[in-house]
RNA sequence: GCGGCUAUAGUUCAGAGGCAGAACGCCUGACUGUGGCUCAGGAUGUCGUGGGUUCGAUCCCCACUAGCCGCCCCA
């Protein structure tokens, strides 16, 4: 019988990745607390009538894409209930905003989450069926400022602030408008039109998009085709004054914030709930895969889902592909502890634990050998795993003075016990 | 869901129809309490899984599984 693997297009985390893993998740979280967002955490699984209703029937996440099962009856009289692995956690946010009857606060609602998300595609790289994101929600009534055009330059600002926080460096911001829901069924039927005449010219994909879905043409790769893509009427030209005017407010204030970013007509993002700004953060390392985040506003998906008007913008993140991304940068070095303890011979072992939680209790990060080691065994792991090596034998028992040795430098000094934990906090090096 | 490439030691990878290899890493010693360099020695594998061809398959053939790349789509 063959060995039990993690299932397809799921992972192990392993040290030292996960530490990586948790520093972006430290950033994030401090970067969100600067902008007074709190932390919501939704179950991964929800009922499946939430992703369809507001994802989109027809999108690709809900039409072939999730992991949905029929959950038990436990009555005869009871119906069994179609539950699915959360795909995307908006929704979730969102059916929790009205839940919990968060508009009645008449308060915008400002809400973070980090959690896996499941969906059932062909993995490669930066794609896994089990993913992490990262993404925050500003929700609420009208009348709290949550359709302001000052709240999606405010997420725009934020995010160009974490990803400069988190060292990723080379990122693009692209941004558009895909308008209200009319706009955009409008646009769809001015694209379907002005594809007609020329779509049999184009790639044999993009013949196909012009029939079932014209605005993935936009989406083509293919160099031969750009020409022709650049001659189809814009979305922008389908908005209405109102879309206009809100989306030249976004970028105005981008402008004067000095967050830099390009307008894409052609981001069009494949969920039916988006309105007005469109926008994903793209990083060039990242192969296929290269949107490190995407989002956008979302004016209708509460009334949707049965909830009362609360307009709202938010954001995903892909956490495996921020991990991928700082990897690729090497911004990712792995960290040495303060110190690795050295005992010399059995006997001195639990002196060595003594000391070991003495320095522990001090805050510093401590490596402990064995008494059992030959000494030149303990300096090669010391110098894998710590700064400092702290040598401990019988001589050092007795008088109480410690011998350190610094790896940076080769220096080596003798230190008195009392004066050991501030010696090991001293940066080492030259 | 479709197409291409790949799967051999802890890791990165060679390999030939007939005893399983290298480098790095690991262990031991040269060197009773001073590593990194050097030298000598050593251990480690169901050769992804299952079937077929063959006297004999890790190698050839088929299927399956997984990974990578691309398509689709997306974070």
């Amino acid at each position: 019988m063959a060995t039990l693997k993690a299932v397809r297009g799921t992972r192990d985390l392993l040290p030292p990745e996960t530490a990586l893993w948790n520093r972006i998740e430290a950033t994030a979280r401090a970067v969100f607390a600067r902008y007074n967002f709190g932390e919501i955490r939704t179950p991964v699984f929800e009922d499946t009538s939430l992703f369809s209703r507001s994802v989109g029937e027809e999108t690709d996440i809900v039409s072939k894409e999730m992991y949905t099962w029929e959950d038990r009856s436990r009555a005869q009289s009871e119906k069994s209930q179609s539950l699915t692995l959360r795909p995307e956690n908006t929704a979730g946010v969102v059916r929790a905003y009205i839940e919990h009857k968060l508009g009645e606060t008449g308060q915008l609602q400002k809400l973070y989450y980090i959690g896996p998300q499941f969906r059932r595609e062909r993995p490669q790289k930066g794609r896994y069926r089990q993913f992490s994101q990262i993404g925050a929600e500003v929700i609420g009534p009208p009348s709290a400022g949550s359709e302001s055009p000052l709240r999606d330059a405010e997420v725009l600002e934020m995010l160009a602030t974490l990803l400069d926080e988190l060292g990723i460096t080379g990122w693009t911001l692209e941004l558009n408008s895909v308008g209200s829901a009319a706009d955009r069924a409008r646009y769809n039927e001015t694209l379907r039109q002005a594809l007609i005449p020329v779509a049999p010219t184009m790639c044999e994909d993009c013949q196909r998009r012009a029939v079932t879905n014209p605005l993935r043409v936009l989406d083509c790769k293919v160099p031969e085709d750009q020409p022709i893509i650049d001659t189809l009427p814009k979305i922008a030209d389908s908005l209405d004054d109102a879309s206009r005017a809100h989306f030249a407010a976004v970028t105005a204030a981008l402008d004067t914030a000095g967050v830099p970013y390009t307008r894409n007509h052609r981001l069009v993002r494949g969920l039916d709930y988006y309105t007005r700004t469109t926008f994903e953060f793209t990083h060039g390392g990242l192969g296929a895969q290269n949107a490190l985040l995407g989002g956008g506003r979302y004016d209708g998906l509460s009334e949707a889902i049965g909830g009362p008007k609360a307009p709202g913008i938010g954001f995903a993140m892909g956490e495996d592909r921020l991990v991928l991304t700082l990897q690729a940068l090497e911004a990712a070095k792995p960290e040495k502890g303060d110190a690795y303890i050295a005992p010399l011979g059995e006997s001195v072992n639990p002196a060595a634990l003594a000391l070991a939680r003495e320095l522990r209790r001090a805050g510093l990060t401590v490596e402990l050998g064995d008494g059992s080691f030959r000494l030149k065994k303990s300096f090669d792991a010391a110098d894998k795993t710590a700064r400092r090596i702290v040598i401990m034998g019988e001589d050092e028992l007795a008088s109480g003075i410690l011998t350190v040795k610094d790896f940076s430098t080769g220096t080596q000094t003798k230190v008195s016990r009392a004066e050991l934990s501030s010696a090991l906090k001293a940066p080492s090096g030259r």
